[in-house]
DNA sequence: CATACATATCGTCAAACGACGATATTCGAT
DNA sequence: ATCGAATATCGTCGTTTGACGATATGTATG
């Protein structure tokens, strides 16, 4: 029994939370996802950091796979990746809902199967 | 009105979501959301890392806010933060709202509010 | 008090990250 | 054919991360 594919999996949900775990990105996504069409070097202003630290920043988006870019010459018009933040929202619902189940009633020794 | 504030809850967010950027922690909260009770190093045996990495790894988790540790000497018990993964959850869906009302029909120009 | 055990911390190393300026690329417009 | 604008890539620098072994801490029990 390979653990190869959810090991994958971990990999892949890992990078998404890594891509969200920087303070600028979360307000490059914002900004993507409330923004309707091409924003381009608005980014830039908007976030306040060099240009190409954006565009490093934008990489990282897209590698992970949160944010899409289609061009548009001679901009690149980003939009988030529908779904790509699905696997993330799930594993904090499983993570919950086991943790509920765990903590409502079980006394420590009664963890028998 | 001062976007330290913001700014503050946006390193949080994003704080957590680093937590959760690592292949190893993401195992390591599975494991400590569904099993109830202590777990001490039987952690270290399943994640099969070194033992103080696996502390390290515990550690950043709960610097994060996302588990917290109760002792139980000479054990320590971890169990998941309630509601720690809920802004993040929440950002999730905030964005996909967000996008999925840009993507439907709005004209450039009538992003209100 | 000494011991054994579970966990935390320390010191170290290689690798990855974050940021920047400078340069390259790739188009449309002149 | 050249220019200019928007993005991307490169090279660099200091900082942080991930991993480990070794060692420290703290607590019941001999």
């Amino acid at each position: 029994m390979k653990d190869t594919e959810e090991d994958q999996a971990d990999k892949k949900m890992a990078a998404v939370a890594k891509a969200l775990g920087h303070p600028a990105r979360l307000r490059i996504l914002r900004l993507v996802a409330r923004t309707p069409g091409c924003i381009g070097g608005d980014i830039v202003d908007v976030i306040g950091l060099a240009q190409s630290t954006v565009s490093e920043h934008l990489r990282i988006l897209k590698d992970a796979g949160v944010i899409e870019g289609q061009i548009d010459p001679p901009r690149v018009c980003y939009s988030l990746s529908p779904g790509a933040l699905l696997p993330l929202s799930s594993l904090i619902d499983e993570l919950d809902v086991a943790h509920r189940e765990n903590m409502c009633c079980v006394p420590p020794s009664a963890a028998e199967r």
